[in-house]
RNA sequence: GACUCAUUGGUCAAGUGGUCAAGACGCCACCCUCUCACGGUGGAAUCAGGGGUUCGACUCCCCUAUGGGUUACCA
């Protein structure tokens, strides 16, 4: 057989030679020793969810903690799955929780010199490629209709063997130049197809960064590697990408385990080494009672969409996706409470391999800690620029009462024991609409030993004695005079040591002041959100 | 079905043949306290099951169970 010839008959106008593209167009990279490149390859859906972050967070460390590159490169190898405005969807997603490309699709400026960076627009590069494996045997042209296909999958499942192209089941594997040129001159369609020369039982061993060291078995499918349109598929473009963009390590999900046997193979073909694989587990989501894989259509909450909508800040989701990522991740933050997360070590060996359940609790719980650090004006900032995109009514007042808002945002926040009220910007923003006439409602009720009459009788002699310059402790005094004058212990004790002398204690008093003031049972101190309403406000609302 | 990866408290997890099996979130109790938080102290709660190997197994091997993934001219 003469593959030469072959390779002519099927890529006449491929001209360039792989020598161009490696050693001429595509030249090894000039960066530091160790440095590390890596890449994100989504697929133009636009869609994001936390589960890619994750992946997309690990290329981001490795490459910027080596002085590396970080790529964005576009898999629109599949029309079906293209949707208008992907990219810059997924650029501005991961721009907003931190993460920034060096180099890739969409990306300003001196972007590189590795594109394109839309596989679609690769379509010569990858059948170049493809032509040198027909040149050497290694590859050849299938003129399988889909239905054929179908039918020999039938086939196998009856005959209880393997489905797939390989072997005696290859039809056109070993096509005369003659049969080809008729199929050609027939204007048939056709893939090119890759000849394995694996076995079902052969096997092979390779180490990856995340789960160790692996005995896999080979690929044995002469799998399609180039479409009918000319398109590669993801093995191939994979294969051939990373090795001219100069791909050190390979971040993808676990569910490329399995095709990674025909990953080496073509790696091994080409006499390439294999970049380093880093295969991670997948995020996994609670359903029914059992762990299921994050999915884009099942879960659209999880869509990086629902975060920014709820208001939770980048850096807090950051921490968090570091706390799942690198188990010794807490610890360091707790020895390291205010160095910078970028400070923090990241290592694939401390990546787990088994997939981490979504925990929204904990999420909250280092949200809190996490707003703490950060400067009340800037959390006022992030707020309102929330509150612009998502909560246009709450946005006017917000700009109106900036001052107000600020210091509200504060109260309780210094000292040994700050209070940590604040996680996201809904909540927040209901944590303080109090404040707010407009959005003032009373939502709890009274104790149960005070009712209506009782509320009312306390709330005119708090009024009556209210004077606003009052320092915290006066104001506090005049608690426990009122209380004691109608027959509540000053002190919380003294109730308890003799609960039927009284008809409650100072608490139940100040509550009945709270609820009246901003609607619920539990705030942070009373005296301090007095001082920021205002006089005018605080006898409005007790006289009510 | 076949192939494959995984399995330590409710969740995230440390652990690599000898530990009273860390820690964090959540939960409960108590303390602090005018409420709620915060903080502190304490508590309940884990090696999926069964066989081996070994003086000794969470750690090594096998089987089973459960869950994930792949099985496309999708990625």
């Amino acid at each position: 057989m003469d593959y030469k010839k072959l390779s002519e008959l099927l890529f006449p106008n491929i001209k360039n030679t792989m020598d161009y593209y490696e050693n001429e167009k595509y030249p090894k990279r000039n960066l530091p020793e160790g440095a590390k490149v890596t890449r994100l390859a989504p697929s133009p859906t636009g869609f994001i969810h936390l589960g890619n972050l994750y992946g997309a967070f690990v290329d981001e460390r490795l490459a910027h903690q080596s002085g590396g590159v970080f790529m964005l490169r576009i898999e629109d190898t599949d029309e079906k799955r293209k949707v208008e405005g992907a990219v810059e969807t997924i650029i501005s997603s991961l721009e907003f929780f931190g993460l920034k490309f060096d180099e890739g699709a969409g990306i300003e400026g001196e972007s590189g010199n590795y594109g394109p960076y839309f596989q679609s627009k690769r379509a010569e590069v990858y059948q170049c490629f493809a032509k040198y494996l027909v040149e050497i045997g290694r590859a050849y042209p299938c003129f399988c209709l889909e239905e054929e296909l179908e039918e020999l999958r039938n086939q196998q499942t009856k005959e209880n063997v393997n489905t797939g192209y390989y072997g005696k089941w290859a039809r056109d594997r070993d096509l005369s130049l003659e049969e080809v040129q008729e199929h050609l001159d027939n204007k048939e369609k056709f893939v090119i197809r890759f000849r394995s020369e694996g076995t079902e039982e052969g096997t092979f061993e390779i180490d990856d960064a995340i789960r160790g060291h692996l005995s896999i078995h080979e690929n044995y499918q002469d799998v399609v590697i180039l479409k009918t349109n000319g398109i590669p598929t993801y093995h191939f473009a994979h294969v051939v990408d990373d090795r001219l963009m100069r791909i050190t390590h390979v971040v993808r999900g676990e569910e490329w385990l399995s095709t990674l046997p025909i990953h080496y193979e073509i790696f091994k073909t080409f006499g390439w080494d294999t970049p380093i694989y880093c295969h991670t587990a997948h995020l996994m989501k609670m359903d029914e009672g059992a762990k299921r894989k994050l999915s884009k259509r099942k879960d659209p909450e999880l869509g990086l969409g629902y975060y920014k909508e709820l208001g939770y800040h980048p850096a807090a989701v950051r921490e968090y996706l570091l706390t799942i990522l690198n188990s010794n991740f807490e610890e360091w933050r707790m020895e390291n409470p205010d160095s910078p997360i970028d400070d923090f070590e990241f290592t694939l060996e401390k990546m787990s391999n088994s997939g981490a359940l979504f925990d929204l609790d904990k999420l909250n719980n280092i949200s809190k800690d996490v707003l703490l650090k950060i400067p009340a004006v800037e959390i006022y900032e992030f707020l309102s620029n929330w509150a612009k995109e998502y909560k246009t009514d709450a946005s006017e007042l917000l700009a109106s009462n900036k001052d107000e808002v600020i210091k509200l945002l504060s109260v309780g926040r210094d000292g040994q024991k700050p209070r940590k009220d604040l996680m996201y910007c809904e909540q927040i923003l209901d944590f303080i609409s109090y404040y707010f006439d407009e959005y003032f409602k009373i939502v709890d009720s009274y104790p149960e030993n005070i009712n209506e009459d009782e509320a009312k009788k306390l709330l005119q002699a708090y009024l009556n004695t209210y004077d606003h310059s009052d320092d915290q402790s006066q104001w506090f005094d005049k608690i426990r005079v009122i209380s004691q004058e109608n027959g509540y212990a000053a002190k919380p004790k003294d109730y308890k040591k003799n609960p039927d002398m009284y008809k409650g204690h100072v608490g139940d008093v100040s509550t009945v002041i709270r609820i009246a003031l901003v609607g619920r049972a539990s705030s942070p101190d009373v005296w301090e959100l007095q001082q920021i309403m205002g006089e005018e406000k605080v006898r409005r609302r007790i006289e009510i």
